[in-house]
DNA sequence: ACTTGGCACTCGACGCGCGGGAGTGCCAAT
DNA sequence: ATTGGCACTCCCGCGCGTCGAGTGCCAAGT
């Protein structure tokens, strides 16, 4: 069993440290805490918090700094989120209650997120797999050239341009929609793909060559995956705050952040939008970021998630604050989707 | 007149400065360039471009560097725009000949720029000024809400959610779909807006109240201008290059990047897809990126741009290989729309 | 009238040495 | 177990001298 006051220790090196980004030292940490003993006796049981690796000296005769192991520690033991102030929940309320557009909860919530936290936000629209067809329509561009846009649940819209080899006529495409619709509507989207799959079977025989065509095309086009790789990214300007450890951070950084399917790995598998899921420098699945840390959690109705959302920053971040923020987002964010 | 010799040391300055990043002394001027003059004569005409204002030097005893009139006249006389070389042509024609989609060719194009440059490339999306309706689609979300799908001539798909204080019916939203395609078919946005407001003369009386106000709400959310404001951004990771200039540079140049309607500024008045417009550094319309400039061209049909398209990086950038990148980009980018 | 070599001068970059100071580990005392 | 004392370590900042690239100017050459 650790004893508390080592406990106490390692809350206030990381504390100070998050705050000042400078080592910290037994004589300053008691002065800045009241601890109530000596600076000796910090230094006993900083010499204690080295050997279980939770902290580290840069170089001899340094203050100590947290390691990952150490952050992970304050995280799971240490601290609690802390509830938001009742004016920064006014504030996240008024701010994304502007919206009524998915593609507008979406923008807003980046900006929030970015300006609540001061760091690198990222929002993931609403996965694909998880919402059900409202409407599909189709327009035509050309005589082979088919517009699909497809009308989701969760107020996602979703186009796609399908080349087909055959001469589309006004009643062949009206014909079309009003069955795609009748078997679409309702079901999720790889079940809509399934069933479309068994489409032309009561249709006039000499159409049904053209239509097993169009609607292959259609369900190639619906279950592209290439669309459950849309996040957003805002507040890459915060990223200028630490200006010194510029290459070995910054450029791995904006790297990841052009790289889309870098960032869906780096937000991983949505959770329920109660727990917020930390991963701290090296734990998270790239390399090259391992002196970032994130922090995510999911959003949408309660029971199941629909997409994550969260922030990335060094690992030297304001825990609490990041992860109260991100979990208030995701939960304003999760109740204006329910009634939209 | 300016003797050609001194064109030719300021052409060098330039060349060697942007190569270097260093400031560049006439011995070493003369070494690498064959002007077949000593290091004293280049001094003179160094002194003569000097009192010109052409160069300058950081401190006492140190190279030349380029100010901005020195680029100015670089870019204006003494450069012209480097073709590009038959196998970028082939790169840049099979990197965008693979989309089909608006989204797809804007977000390739932006790629393609940044690689071409390796700087930030902003591309923005075809202007809703200058297109004209293809189709628009009615939705109805629920009794109240109403979504409403623009399908644009060039392939641009806008959507917006209309909130409307009657109750929604399907003979209603057919009816209003067919009068408001019938209308707007082909016609220019702001044409389209205006004519809707002429609709409601000829349908049934009691219905004349809930058409006004649905189509009042769709002139609303149709001449919207929050959506003239699509650009994208793409090779932000190329900031991480001038690491130096840190936070005159890459700070405010981050935050440029996140507000688009300073890009839509920085990007100015579309220009024919023939010529190439430079900013160089002050004379952009924003104090904060003094020391950036910005390649910028139009795309579209020749006789009238649909948007604009560049590049942004630090004053000391390869003019003559920018220009030629945007306007080759801007060129195929131009046809395959032309095509579509 | 340019061009050129020579020359003195300027001034930043670099390396070095030297305290000052923050911080540590250890030990003896309580 | 805690604490004050103490010697030790090592980073950081400062001042200094040197070096060298680069300049401006001048007088001589073509």
């Amino acid at each position: 069993m650790i004893e508390d006051r080592k406990l106490a220790v390692l809350r206030a090196i990381v504390e100070d440290y998050v705050a000042t980004q400078e080592p910290v030292g037994s004589k300053t940490l008691v002065e800045r805490h009241r601890l109530g003993v000596s600076p000796a006796t910090v230094r006993n049981d900083m010499a204690w918090l080295e050997d279980e690796g939770l902290i580290a000296q840069p170089h001899t005769s340094a203050g100590r700094i947290p390691t990952d192991k150490g952050y992970r520690f304050f995280v799971d033991r240490l601290t609690s989120l802390k509830p938001m102030s009742a004016a920064e929940k006014r504030a996240i309320a008024t701010f994304l209650e502007g919206a009524h557009d998915l593609d507008d909860v979406v923008q807003r919530s980046v900006r929030l997120l970015a300006q609540l936290t001061q760091q690198v936000a990222i929002v993931q629209y609403p996965t694909l797999a998880r919402s059900t067809v409202r409407h599909v329509e189709l327009v035509a561009l050309s005589t082979s050239r088919l517009l699909a846009v497809l009308i989701l649940s969760t107020g996602r819209v979703e186009q796609r341009v399908i080349e087909v080899p055959v001469e589309l006529t006004d009643d062949l495409i009206g014909d079309l929609r009003s069955r795609v619709n009748k078997t679409a509507a309702g079901a999720r989207i790889s079940d809509a793909a399934a069933a479309l799959g068994d489409l032309p079977d009561d249709v006039a025989p000499d159409n049904r060559s053209t239509y097993s065509i169009v609607v292959a095309a259609l369900v190639e086009a619906i279950s592209d995956h290439r669309s459950d790789e849309r996040v957003v990214v805002g507040g890459t300007a915060n990223l200028a705050r630490f200006g010194e450890s510029f290459d070995q951070s910054i450029k791995p950084m904006l790297e990841a952040l052009e790289e889309h399917v870098v960032l869906l790995k780096l937000l991983g598998e949505a959770t329920s939008p109660s727990e917020v899921t930390v991963r701290i420098g090296h734990e998270g699945p790239i390399d090259e970021l391992a002196s970032t840390s994130v922090v995510v959690t999911g959003y949408g109705s309660s029971d199941e998630a629909l997409a994550s959302l969260g922030i990335v920053g060094p690992t030297r971040m304001d825990y609490p604050g990041s992860m109260a923020a991100v979990r208030a987002v995701a939960r304003y964010v999760s109740t204006i989707l329910d009634e939209g």
